[in-house]
DNA sequence: GCCCAATCCTAACGAATTGTAACAACCGCG
DNA sequence: CGCGGTTGTTACAATTCGTTAGGATTGGGC
């Protein structure tokens, strides 16, 4: 899978072939279309696919046996394309190895994004980092670090990273006192805790903001906070 | 899950969450049932379930943006259950990071297989062989050996590759003072257990960090452990 | 402008949490 | 039995973060 992933499709019905590579090939996929399970079995000893979609209503052979010996003698993750729509159906096919059971009619877009699901959940799902981007600095949620366009590298604390989440979630948009905090803690403090308060001082510090003339964290009296400046998610 | 399997259950609607507790309880699962967001992510900062399921209609938030969190921050498997059929919103539940999408209304014997497939997928990432390539490490654990790239080479011992193996098969992810306990040792012992922060400590001696500055293994006070760097098994 | 109360900032303190050195219990092996 | 190695426990140091308290700022009333 260096290349594009492969996406093999076996349906007897020509249209239901033609409409599935299509819809995969303009996703970006590579796709290879069998008719027959003997046609698709053969082909597997030259290149595993990435994912298979499987009809059940196969002229040659059960499509369950197919869908089972696949999962036992491949790592290819399995979509059942079904016409059968009882859950009964369902169930044992899910229970014979595949990966998801999608049932006829179904709509091409959605056919896609399962496969998409299935090549995901294959890459080991490592964690994609959360980082944000904005005024000179890239915050880095996943390593609790700030780092300044100079260079400099600031580390900061989960409760401070959670007040950052905060403002960056939601920049150039007036953040309640209220909401903010139910949005950390939740603790129903009443008005008591300056706990929050102390939590931004020290963000703002880090960030360097001129206590006189903060120009990303603005106070606003009586209200609650705003976030200035544009802020860009990867 | 060293004891059965733990299924979350986010749904506002109370027969929903009563039929769903019966089911899975019935099929082996543990359970816990959460009606609110807010309530479900409090849980979450303990332990973490094996899979949840999510509605997307919640009374007090978004229940995408609860998914996508969800799929960012946790390694559990992600099954939303909603009554919006349209496509398009399957198409970006899938996107934002759910593994599988159920329209209600559901037969809860096909919950139960969906559930299953996830689990069974979960354990095929989980069975990996028995040497890790990191940062500049390579790990036997067949062998208890740490090697590094310079060619030196540590040995661990089997408590410490414990918790080296639950870093590795989880990285860039937080991992809960809780849940370290219960993948380790087990023992349900409240919080008087300082074995596990000794482990760590050792741990990462002989990965020679700063004590400082971590950089593979950070701590997240009040919340847990999680191990940054790029993570290959063989 | 001037005054005052409400609001906000932040240094400093302390409780809770975490790090780790030192010690003790335990195990397998000669 | 002693020895080397592993692992949990204890004790104390270090860190984090909420609380307190006093000073600074804001905005309305005059």
């Amino acid at each position: 899978m260096t290349d594009q992933p492969l996406v093999a499709i076996l349906d007897d019905e020509p249209q239901i072939r033609v409409m599935l590579s299509e819809a995969l090939t303009e996703a970006g996929f590579r796709t290879a279309a069998y008719s027959r399970a003997t046609e698709f079995e053969a082909a597997l000893r030259k290149t595993t696919p990435d994912v298979c979609l499987v009809d059940l209503g196969l002229p040659d052979r059960d499509g369950l046996a197919v869908v089972h010996r696949l999962a036992l003698e491949s790592g290819a993750s399995i979509i059942i394309i079904s016409g059968r729509a009882q859950v009964q159906d369902r169930v044992t096919g899910l229970e014979l190895g595949a990966d998801d059971y999608i049932i006829k009619p179904f709509d091409p877009a959605e056919v896609v994004a399962r496969v998409r699901v299935r090549l995901r959940d294959a890459k080991t799902r490592t964690a994609q980092s959360e980082t944000a981007r904005f005024e000179g600095w890239t915050a880095y949620f996943d390593r609790y670090v700030l780092i300044e366009d100079s260079g400099e590298e600031v580390s900061f604390s989960h409760a401070e990273g959670e007040v950052l989440r905060l403002f960056l979630e939601s920049p150039k948009r007036l953040i309640s006192r209220q909401q903010m905090q139910e949005a950390l803690g939740g603790a129903a403090g009443e008005s008591f805790d300056r706990a929050m308060d102390v939590r931004i001082s020290r963000l703002r510090t880090k960030l360097k903001e001129d206590p006189k003339n903060p120009r990303l964290i603005k106070t606003i009296y009586g209200a609650g906070y705003i976030f200035l400046g544009d802020v860009k998610w990867d």
